[in-house]
DNA sequence: GGCATCCTGACC
DNA sequence: GGTCAGGATGCC
């Protein structure tokens, strides 16, 4: 599942190998995955460049020649790969944007839930990007910042970590870890954790993160880079799908229980509720 | 918050 | 054939 850490991998590689590249034609057997329309998305895409590309939350966002803004959003199988007009087909490829020099960028997603768009305006943009919570990694990610979200908030920590308009970034495999880290139950209410605890799930998210960025991200699914390589965090993973082994600080085993719909791994004893 | 929805593959 | 996997949205 890519979440910002796999995002930004993707990113960087981005930065270096697709910007100049130019988008000669479109390919796709699910036009549902191209927005407004597959027509709309070919008239605002084709004969234009790729100028710069940055990153909100999960989602990636172009820039081409002509000011012309296209988002991708990788959901949960999705994968963006840099491939040669004759590599070997990837398999569950449901877009190919052809580009100069022989590339292509093509857009592989199992699940069809990704999805490429094109933006009429900036006004959209704008309104999309301001519905996402503080982005980790910039100044207004501070502890005062956290301890003020988390107050008066009785849901459970966990769904309120993964809710992209409070944090931006952090899913399922992250949250899991951060909440390990600072030794706190998933379950928990937010607005019950001690200063100190604040201050230490605010550290470990951001150092789960880190970490997961410096590993080129987490390959327990379907996610690989740009490139096609698999991450290499999963061995740093400390409680994320390791129900019934032992605790790395306890060994207590950890158990996997169901929260806010999602499959949740925590340490019963460490992590207090 | 819960739950359904968008989808398909893996697994039992 | 049923369940699970989980990012985001939309309806309650």
């Amino acid at each position: 599942m890519p979440e910002l850490p796999e995002v930004e991998t993707i990113k960087r590689d981005i930065k270096t190998n697709l910007i100049g590249h130019k988008i000669e034609s479109v390919w796709t057997d699910w036009p549902k995955q191209l927005k407004p329309s597959q027509e709309e998305f070919e008239k605002a895409v084709i004969g234009k460049k790729f100028k710069s590309v940055s990153r909100r939350a999960k989602l990636l966002i172009f820039r081409l020649d002509d000011g012309t803004r296209l988002l991708m959003h990788l959901k949960l199988t999705g994968r963006i790969l840099y491939r040669s007009q004759n590599d070997s087909e990837d398999k569950f490829t449901h877009i190919i944007l052809k580009l100069d020099r022989g590339k292509e960028l093509r857009f592989a997603d199992m699940r069809k839930f990704g999805w490429m768009k094109v933006l009429r305006d900036e006004g959209e943009l704008d309104k999309l990007l301001s519905e996402f919570g503080i982005e980790p990694f910039t100044q207004d990610f501070t502890v005062e910042n956290f301890k003020k979200i988390l107050t008066n908030k009785k849901a459970p920590i966990k769904p309120l970590m993964m809710d992209q308009a409070v944090i931006a970034g952090v899913g399922n495999i992250y949250a899991d870890e951060s909440l390990w880290c600072a030794k706190i139950h998933p379950l928990r209410a937010a607005n019950t954790l001690s200063d100190q605890e604040t201050k230490e799930l605010f550290e470990c998210i951001q150092e789960a993160l880190k970490s997961g960025i410096k590993d080129r991200g987490t390959s327990v699914d379907t996610y690989v880079d740009f490139f096609g390589l698999p991450g290499q965090h999963e061995q740093n993973l400390k409680v994320f799908r390791k129900d019934g082994e032992p605790c790395p600080r306890c060994n207590t085993l950890i158990r996997k229980i169901r929260v806010g719909g999602r499959g949740t791994h925590f340490c019963p004893i460490c992590q207090k509720l």
